[in-house]
DNA sequence: GTGAAAGCGCTAACAA
DNA sequence: TTGTTAGCGCTTTCAC
């Protein structure tokens, strides 16, 4: 037999379409008998209301985005995937549908799939979030910032974790600290390599530039150009990489110059990937909560989405550092 | 304004909705000049077939989910997210919207949430297949296989990827060689477990059972495992590891007793994972292409969803062993 | 090749 | 509190 509709239920319950619909949706303006009859009805012909038709009357899909905005071949690295599980994880709680991509094949084959809301996650083209407000659907950001919108950013508070990294390793006499830097999404980027800094100002240790070394975004990239620094006369006691597979790639150059870590360079990575603690030593580093910060994003949009005007325009998600073998010297 | 529908683009193209409506969804059946007129007026209103009106319609949603089913906290972990990938990838290339959820999650809150099709990754419960079928829902597996169903199910050819393993230890003149084992979905832990003895016996190499370790899924536990092991009398020349966080722990384990890898102890894991290339010195590992599988997934699903009979019961997805340092003496 | 019209299953005024 | 009814935007027979 065909799927149940509404008008079975109606005709079994003896009631009118209406007041199923409302058994359903508003269960309060439905008399207790009533209801109660309506949902025996219902449980008997095993009927679910039709999310289509639901959609259809009330003219909104309830289907949310979330959307990785990056260019690499791996979209669901650790960082993304893990806020791409708080998002997932809040949103089975909402009766909203998930729908998962990200930004370039949207815009390739995203047509016709409505949504009312969109968190996108990274380098967001200032084009594609335009295009979005255009058309009424609701925006987050994670991960980067967008100015000229008015609109909510979830970020880590990646100043702080630059400053409990320094502080860490100053506290451990380090003054020769030098901080590997990649490329990553603009926000990231320029971000972390403000934040390490205005740490290292702070401190009052001045960073010639020869104390920052810039690579590509792989463990190889990183590992040649550590293998550099690691070389230089002044070499630096300890050193800041921007991520943990950077970090990786210090600790390779290290062992393949025949340095110890920490003994010989203490290093400390960003993220608190699950690869800090395969790693020997393992690898201290900045815990970032991911999933906190897709969960918060995932809030926000449903309060942006049932027109809550209090949602706040920034934040900031705290960090924290781990420290582990590769920055202390027992 | 609000968004314009099939009306406004009859209007406006002075032909009937029907025709609007067949302009884009079979257009052969529509003459070319008629087309044309059609989708200029659609294009000056920036008008979009509505979806939800579609599905309505045709009585069918589009949707189709990927469902996790495993109990860990991390769901998306390198190897799902990979698999996920591939899915994701292909997805987009078709009509259908892909929801990622988790079994658990579904399973709560997944009423209403309509869908054609399934591809349910790990250890998915009969009961949950069987519910999806009677529904009529199309259901694939990915990394499992269901006795009693009629469905397909893709896998990754793990008796040849320890093989390889075994072949490559051997040819480096190992026989004492150890499995690491831990404890993940059922169908990996026993097939892991099986093509090990396999090929062990291949070589006439017996495996008494002080060779197979188990563990947790943890590193910890793994390096704890290997410790103990690595400190037998007859200590193993090699160790093979069900997956590659178990491996980095044997690595560990070894650099904690003052081993050397490889020259003391051999180490090769499972997966291919980015780790591998972090670790010092860098891991073999089984190489698995688990985008592709998800592809696969993929396409058999949409097969199977346009009443496709050919489609395989099981495909087998080849893997390569990539040795790296960790089990390359010079 | 094209048009008229009847739904698809549900919701939301408006009435009662 | 409950029922009546008119859509929501599209597809799809069935005529022409």
């Amino acid at each position: 037999m065909d799927t149940p509709t509404i008008y079975d239920v109606s005709r079994l319950s003896g009631v009118s379409t209406a007041t199923v619909s409302r058994a359903f949706t508003a269960p309060d303006r439905v008399r207790e008998e009533t209801r109660r009859k309506v949902l025996a009805a219902a449980e008997a012909l095993g009927y679910q209301p039709s999310a289509i038709a639901r959609a259809m009357a009330r003219q909104q899909t309830d289907k949310i985005a979330f959307l990785i905005c990056k260019k690499d071949a791996t979209i669901l690295d650790e960082f993304y995937a893990s806020i791409c599980e708080g998002v997932m994880r809040r949103a089975n709680s909402t009766s909203y549908q998930l729908l998962i991509s990200t930004a370039a094949d949207w815009q390739r084959t995203g047509q016709s799939k409505q949504i009312e809301g969109v968190i996108l996650a990274g380098d967001a083209e200032p084009s594609l979030i335009s295009s979005f407000q255009r058309q009424g659907v609701a925006v987050v950001l994670v991960n980067h910032r967008a100015s000229g919108f008015e609109l909510p950013s979830v970020v880590a508070d990646e100043q702080n974790g630059a400053r409990q990294v320094i502080d860490h390793l100053t506290a451990y006499g380090h003054r020769r600290i030098a901080l590997l830097a990649g490329r990553f999404s603009s926000y990231i980027t320029s971000v972390r390599y403000n934040a390490f800094l205005t740490a290292m100002q702070e401190h009052g240790i001045s960073v010639d530039d020869s104390g920052i070394v810039m690579c590509g975004r792989d463990v190889e990239s990183a590992t040649q150009a550590s293998v550099e620094l690691l070389r230089r006369p002044e070499r630096p006691t300890a050193v800041f990489a921007f991520n943990d597979v950077l970090a990786a790639g210090v600790i390779k150059a290290a062992t393949r110059l025949g340095l110890r870590v920490p003994d010989d360079v203490a290093v400390v990575g960003f993220d608190d990937s699950s690869s800090c603690t395969l790693l020997t030593p393992e690898l201290s580093s900045v815990h970032v909560d991911c999933r906190r910060m897709g969960e918060i994003c995932l809030e926000q949009l449903t309060a942006l989405l049932s027109g809550d005007t209090e949602v706040p325009r920034l934040t900031v998600v705290p960090v924290s550092l781990r420290t582990r073998a590769s920055s202390i010297r027992l």
